[in-house]
DNA sequence: AGGTAGCGTGGGAGCGCTCCCACAAGTGAT
DNA sequence: ATCACTTGTGGGAGCGCTCCCACGCTACCT
């Protein structure tokens, strides 16, 4: 018996056999009580229960992922080299989600960078050889072929920002169409008459929706959009004064703008200052993501706040859902999971 | 043989007994080309190479932890009451460098909340069992029992930011002595005559050395530090203004502040500011961490830039050869290692 | 010639678990 | 009383690997 290895065998962690000879039952039952099978009855599982915590038997992780073909760990795959994505507090506000709601099981949390095209080739050698039991997507790209690998391996997954109206994977997102909604209605109750919309990187799902909500309210509050007041802009500081010099140029008498990203908001910030407009006074500035930089700008920032921290919490519920049903929602037919959480706009000084 | 789980034979994965069978050597052999022992004939590895290569072998990672005892895991643990250490992008950043060290190797990262008490538990569980082969500790205070728990367990440890002089473990640190004095001088070159300091929390190593460097800066600058110009703040943006109105109201003709962090640089302007003080003309401010804060600040923060992915990348440097010596840095007696990368000043308005 | 290394190799044993079959004992219908 | 079932239980077999012992072989010394 102790030909191998050369740990003493007082010295080593307890196995499962030392727990059932202590309570003097056999191998299997042990197993089904720390496994939580009803098939037990109350005397052998209180006995038992007596001896794992007598000896301090903690389950060997390897040995049990070795014979039962399941890892008990999820990943979270990080796109990395989008930067944007790192800088704002978007990504540790979803960690201490998925970090809390993980933190009521035995799921390990597993960090798997994509960025650069060895890691893609390893992260795909890894889902291949079904290290993981799911798979947490964060910030995809609309052509990112890893949800069709995902489906294709039939791994369970989740997606934050679903990539379309038609997403097949389970997704979870915030109300970036009634985020955009309060936004403009908040400039509009404050007497704005004329709203100008930065949007984001328009093949980001999400921004596309913040634009039909800036439309919609102008709509619903009986003005024709008129579409010049819209311009591009990219998520980037850079792109945010890009965006606000065009709209200037076109509509000196704006008076309110609304951004698709804080970061935007403080690249026309800059712009409208050095224009000489007065914030809020001339225009009214509004952001989103209600970031560090929101309230540390100057004016303060209004800005619409996504429960990033609930998100993350939804997409863990989601996904030990998923592989607790072992079969992945692509393969369900109908019955996708979807969950929007609302958003919340908060206001500042700027509007 | 097809009794066990039900995974038709040829849906599986490739084992190794069946890469040995197809190249025509024993399991034992393919197991040495797999790990790399030099004791294979080249014919053999070559043999054994292609074999890999055309059924796509990828080794069981359980299977192997099982077997050799190791989980090719490390686990980066996140002390997570602490929102500020969250909202920063200290942990971003390092988390980048830590990815991108560790995707040159088979290892994987593993993230490992430790806020609540439950988690503290699940924890010391966690290490207990030897499910990682090494730790990273981050932001971690002085009187935490972690450090001294991993030393017991003789698990391989690397902290980031040193607990004090005489930290046990190995450790990475940036050189908050030598960025604190770059600021000092920077504002002594300037002309400033009256240097006050906001500093963190002094039960934190890296704070401590922030005032010594400042000491040193103005000593060595011909000055008798007034030690009524250092004020202790607590790394928030209250504590900032909470000082800087204690040093205003101690020292009206005080002509610039060092704070050691942005944040609490942050808090001393809005003091400055309604006190009447320009920045950077009555008063100069500089901060420390060159946050996203110090770039939107108004006037843009002067502030010291610490090398934060590279930081990560150093721990897990680190953390690799101690695991590859196979003992933790403690019982190795003197040979501790400790790597402390250096600053830099970004100059901007306010200074 | 015999002895003694050392290399490269094959394969047995074992890591600690889960799965499942077999079986004993109890329960109720026939 | 017989024949089902059901419930709880024990333990064999096996997951895919690493470790290590044993073996055949070559090379070089006495």
């Amino acid at each position: 018996m102790a030909s191998h290895g050369g740990r003493g065998r007082s010295g080593g962690r307890p196995t499962l056999e030392e727990v059932a000879a202590r309570a003097g039952v056999g191998r299997g039952t042990v197993s089904r009580v720390i496994n939580g099978s009803p098939r037990v009855s109350d005397a052998t599982r209180a006995a038992v229960e007596a001896a794992v915590a007598e000896l301090g038997y903690v389950p060997n992780t390897a040995a049990r992922a070795l014979a039962a073909n399941r890892t008990d760990a999820i990943a979270l795959v990080v796109p990395e080299p989008e930067t944007r994505f790192f800088a704002e507090p978007y990504f540790s506000d979803m960690l201490r989600g998925v970090g809390a709601e993980l933190s009521d099981t035995e799921m390990q949390l597993l960090l798997i960078f994509a960025g650069s095209d060895r890691e893609r080739q390893r992260l795909a050698q890894y889902l291949a050889a079904h290290r993981v039991d799911g798979v947490l997507l964060v910030s995809v790209h609309a052509d990112d072929p890893l949800p069709d690998l995902l489906g294709q391996l039939e791994i369970p997954a989740v997606i934050s920002g679903p990539r379309s109206a038609a997403e097949s994977l389970t997704s979870v997102d915030s109300d970036n169409y009634g985020g955009a909604r309060s936004a403009v209605e908040h400039l509009l109750a404050g007497g704005r008459r004329r709203v100008a919309h930065i949007t984001g990187r328009l093949d980001v799902y999400g921004a596309q929706r913040r634009v039909d909500g800036y439309r919609d309210a102008l709509r619903d509050a009986g003005r024709t959009a008129d579409e010049l007041l819209v311009e591009p802009g990219d998520f980037t500081e850079e792109g945010g004064r890009r965006a606000m010099t065009a709209l200037l140029a076109r509509h000196p008498d704006l008076d309110a703008v609304f951004a698709g990203s804080d970061v935007m908001a403080a690249g026309a910030r800059q712009v409208l200052r050095e224009a000489g407009r007065r914030i809020p006074d001339d225009v009214a500035l509004v952001g989103y993501d209600d970031s560090a930089i929101a309230r540390h700008m100057d004016p303060p920032l209004t800005s619409v706040r996504q429960p990033i921290e609930e998100m993350g919490r939804a997409m863990i519920d989601l996904l030990l859902t998923e592989i607790a049903d072992r079969r992945p929602a692509v393969s369900r037919g109908l019955d996708r999971r979807r969950a929007v959480l609302p958003t919340e706009l908060v206001v500042r000084a700027s509007s």
